[in-house]
RNA sequence: AGGCGGGUAGCUCAGCGGGAAGAGCGCCACGCUUACACCGUGGAAGUCACAGGUUCGAAUCCUGUUCCGCCUACCA
């Protein structure tokens, strides 16, 4: 800390000098912009009469704050303004106070606000303050540290700011010198620590001159040397940076880092120093006195990426860790911190000091609202915790946390979570009670062994790998939750478990059973893995049951995409199985046939490939769709009383013993209506001359492709609807 | 005042380097089938804020309008 100011210091970027400050009369102490609070009043503005020195009337000024007055040293207009042109130079008599003070002109003031005429009080605002440095003015204090009026307010000396400004008003009206008084709504400035309103006051503060070092910190981002995630952020650190203004790092509170600097007592020497002297290196007086004032919590707090690495040493961590990956923050802490440790970064180590800064969302109350202590709305993560748990409530924020939107809590989303881990834990279960004969260790399992299922799913599961770990790398980490989600349930729960039950429940094929049971077992590993950063808990449990080998799964290693897991073939036929099954199982729920019902299935194809994918798959099928008689064939023929789905060149029929025809009737003509549709717009499409002439052949051959797909469930659809007719 | 983000199914939100609208929850129907009723199967549900424009084609790109949220600055 010490080294970098006197670094600063000897540069020439540290400087101590009387400004206005924010000051906190409560506190006791200047604070920075930053941590003001703006906050909405609803006050007043009065309008005052300074009469000309002459005796003639005068100019009329608007304040919110009248009780300032007493610190007037002027009253500005601006140099356009037509209505002042001829008073300005002339001199008014400030009401109460009887100081003679001139009326001058400044580009600062607006013709349209109020009278046009400004008072300029330079020791309580920034603005007068600024024109008092142009125009030479002079600076009356009129309060002390507690905004308590001082001997500069005459008789209103000891009157707190307030109470002064009843006062002053009381008096400025008998008077006769007020003469409006309007509603007015203006925000004040608070104490970001204590809320008191803030008193712009003048004060000697130290400050550094920040625009050089905030320059590189500029380029540092424009150059890519460090990015900001999402980047809809740089444009706003962009935004701060160009603007910013000297750092006052100047406080006068008890706590926190001295300031280096001592004044010597016989010559006023001013040393600066990382270590304490104990001779005026010019008059060798041994009585100095070091600063009074503290540093700003955030000067030390900006020279964390170094400093905690042993800076100024040049130490192994640093030279390891400088600059460091990654650094993820709340957005509110920007222009707070990081853009300060890149500064000091930059200017310290002459490098940034993170690769990454990925701004994460702020969670929000269900509202909408940001939280806060004082509006009550805190949603306090241990009670979520302990209503839905740990790992629950971390994967709601992590499938919440989409890059440039804020988080808005909802209790039901996370109850849907708290679900997905008791899914979770039920899978585990069953893979427990189904590997309690499993050898473990390193099972050899012939290639042949391995059922199709077993092969899906580990092609589905490299797949997953691929997405969470692409997703991760981009910091997309509701993509990574969504896509661990789709897996575990709608993959590996809904399908896999059930396709692989009768392999090991029926002890016929002791292979194929081992092959499921390895498949079971590597899945539920990788699973567990790529589940671990979003909850933490239950896999590190299930972990030490399952795997049960002392190691932790903490440290085992995250799941990478593998080529021999890859089974397009697989895939396919899988997915044209899946699409049987569904089909079924849609006519058995759209006519209303009770689950427990077996039903008889006739499946139909011309296409060589998809008889045998459902011919050799037929057993899958019979079990998920519940039949007691499937048969596959390419006959031409149409069973009477049957139901009927279509799933590319494969017609499924559902035979239905007095089939409520009307119902599948019904049921054919929803879908036509549908299929109808998605022809039109694609007939459209084709027939359109431009489209065939300008679209990419890509797309023509695709929408050709999906055209000829509609037309051969249209056709389907509608002999069956045909037959339905003959049937009535 | 300036900047940024948003308005997509009843709710909370994905999709937005243009080619048939997605998820979770909720809702409806049917089911206690030996992991799970914190469940299973099926279903209904959207003029993608509004108005123009670019394009063969727009939720997606451009312009404008409107409403909401946030940030920064100022406010005599």
């Amino acid at each position: 800390m010490r080294d970098v100011f006197v670094r600063l210091y000897n540069d020439g970027l540290i400087y101590q000098g009387d400004y206005i400050v924010n000051w906190c009369p409560r506190c006791h102490t200047a604070i920075s912009d930053l941590e003001v609070e703006y906050d909405e009043r609803n006050g007043f503005l009065w309008q005052i009469l300074y009469p000309f020195a002459e005796g003639d009337r005068g100019v009329v000024v608007a304040t919110t704050r009248p009780e300032t007055m007493l610190g007037d040293t002027a009253v500005a207009v601006s140099p356009g303004d037509k209505r002042y042109e001829d008073k300005i130079g002339r001199i008014v008599i400030l009401p109460l106070v009887n100081r003679r003070i001139p009326i001058i002109a400044d580009d600062l003031v607006s013709m349209e606000f109020g009278s046009g005429a400004v008072k300029v009080t330079p020791a309580s605002d920034p603005n007068d303050f600024a024109i008092a440095e142009r125009h030479r003015l002079e600076v009356i204090k009129i309060m002390d540290g507690s905004a308590v009026i001082n001997e500069n307010g005459g008789v209103y000396k000891g009157q707190d700011r307030y109470e002064c400004r009843e006062n002053v008003l009381r008096d400025l009206e008998k008077g006769g010198y007020l003469v409006g008084k309007e509603p007015y709504v203006h925000s004040v400035g608070q104490c970001y620590r204590c809320k008191t309103d803030i008193e712009p006051m003048v004060s000697k503060q130290w400050f550094v001159k920040i625009k050089p070092v905030a320059k590189k910190a500029i380029a540092a981002v424009v150059k890519g040397k460090t990015k900001l995630l999402p980047a809809t952020w740089e444009s706003t650190y962009f935004e701060w940076m160009n603007n910013i203004r000297d750092w006052c790092i100047s406080r006068q509170i008890w706590w926190g880092h001295r300031i280096p600097v001592w004044y010597c007592d016989t010559c006023g020497k001013e040393i600066v120093s990382t270590k304490d002297p104990t001779l005026c290196p010019d008059c060798r007086g041994n009585s100095l006195k070091q600063e009074e004032d503290v540093l700003d919590t955030w000067f030390s707090s900006a020279l964390w990426p170094f400093s905690t690495l042993g800076w100024p040493d040049k130490t192994k961590a640093l030279k390891t860790f400088y600059p460091t990956s990654l650094l993820i923050t709340g957005f509110d802490i920007l222009f707070f911190w990081v853009a300060r440790m890149m500064m000091m970064g930059l200017y310290a180590m002459k490098d940034v000091p993170f690769r990454d800064v990925y701004l994460h969302a702020l969670v929000r109350d269900e509202e909408g609202e940001k939280m806060s202590k004082s509006l009550g709305n805190i949603i306090d993560p241990i009670e979520m915790i302990e209503k839905f748990g740990a790992d629950a409530f971390r994967f709601t924020l992590a499938a919440f946390t989409a890059q440039g939107r804020d988080v808005r809590m909802s209790e039901e989303r996370i109850a849907g979570y708290k679900h997905f881990v008791n899914k979770i834990w039920n899978a585990t279960r069953f893979t427990l009670m189904n590997l309690e004969d499993y050898p473990g260790g390193d099972v050899h399992v012939e290639k042949g062994d391995e059922s199709l299922p077993d092969r899906w799913i580990k092609h589905r599961l490299n797949i997953t790998i691929d997405e969470v770990v692409g997703s991760l790398n981009e910091y997309r980490f509701n993509d990574a939750a969504s896509s661990i989600y789709q897996f575990v349930w709608h993959e590996f729960c809904d399908w896999y478990l059930e396709l692989i039950k009768p392999t090991l429940y029926g002890k016929s094929d002791p292979a194929k059973r081992l092959a499921a049971q390895h498949t079971l077992f590597t899945v539920m590993k990788a699973t567990l893995k790529l589940l671990h950063p979003f909850m933490p808990f239950v896999t590190e449990e299930i972990w030490q049951t399952l795997v049960n080998d002392g190691s932790s799964i903490m440290v085992s290693e995250f799941p990478a995409p593998d080529d021999g897991y890859q089974d397009p073939l697989a895939d396919s036929r899988m997915g044209i199985i899946m699409g049987v099954i569904s089909s079924i199982r849609n006519i058995r729920g759209e006519m209303n046939i009770a689950p427990s019902r077996k039903l008889k299935v006739v499946i139909a194809t011309q296409e060589e490939r998809s008889l045998e994918v459902v011919g050799t798959g037929a057993g899958y099928i019979v079990n998920l769709a519940n039949l007691n008689n499937l048969v596959v064939d390419r006959s031409e023929e149409e069973p009477n009383n049957a139901a009927t789905g279509i799933i590319g060149a494969i017609k499924v029929f559902v035979l239905l013993e007095g089939m409520d025809t009307a119902g599948e009737k019904a049921r054919l003509e929803k879908e036509m209506a549908r299929v109808n549709k998605d022809l039109m717009i694609i007939s459209k499409k084709l027939a359109n001359r431009d489209f065939m002439a300008k679209a990419s052949r890509e797309v023509i051959e695709k929408e050709e492709e999906k055209f000829r797909g509609i037309k051969e469930k249209h056709d389907v659809l509608e002999t069956a609807l045909k037959r339905l007719q003959n049937m009535a």
